[in-house]
DNA sequence: TTCATATATTGCCAATCAGCAATATGGAGG
DNA sequence: CCTCCATATTGCTGATTGGCAATATATGAA
């Protein structure tokens, strides 16, 4: 009970949802959600630990860089199921959609010079 | 998105998952549910109102008597889904079949006839 | 060691939420 | 009409949560 109800609260909030989506396009750092989103870094963090402990996102460390994925689910049938129903789910919604057009322009190493980002 | 969490939103408290499982084993008023639960009535009735809106659950009024039973799904994927996946998972949850199988015993006859229930 | 940087943690605030007691609603029977 | 009863709504409280700024952690470079 506890481990479904996690998931369903890790998918309880827009920006946790559109993480997800994100991910399922390609693997991203902080730096990049932080900038999609449009949130605070620490915000972003705290959502990537509650999408973690649900299972549904695994992190590894390049460097500086720690680079989030989504989870291949082997641990939890109800992460499996429900990131396979997000591939294809909330394709309609064009708000996300149009998000997920932006994340391909993202570039790690401009954004993370966040002094004067115009210039 | 807004109904898709609303969804996730809906399933992520034990005790509206215990609602709908048990709706799914058959149509229930809300004294029976409040019986099971063991919480207080407004708090089933809120519990219920969230799941209605989330499009989990619907209800029928039968005289005095008010049945949810589990939503045909048809407004809604992520209804359809989640309600077909709860029909097997969580069957391995120890305190939640245990519940299920007291539900059988309910009788909202003698449930609604609140004072003094041992005599 | 010291500095710089990407991320994590902490502390705080406003908003949401689960729970209950009290009250309102509405249908059935007198 | 009035009363009864199952349920819904309201109002409140303590707990949780999403957001941010400030700070701590950890890694790469000098």
């Amino acid at each position: 009970m506890e481990a479904f109800v996690s998931v369903m609260k890790a998918l309880s909030d827009p920006n946790r949802v559109r993480i997800v989506k994100m991910l399922q396009q390609r693997m991203m750092c902080v730096c990049e959600l932080q900038a999609a989103l449009r949130l605070a870094q620490p915000t972003v963090s705290k959502h990537l630990k509650v999408l973690e402990e649900a299972g549904l996102v695994s992190r590894k460390k390049d460097g500086l860089w720690v680079n989030y994925a989504v989870s291949d689910g082997s641990r939890s049938p109800y992460v499996a199921s429900m990131l396979g129903n997000l591939r294809h789910w909330l394709s309609e919604d064009r708000e996300l959609t149009d998000l997920l057009n932006t994340i391909a322009d993202l570039d790690r190493n401009v954004l993370c010079a966040r002094e004067t980002p115009a210039a």
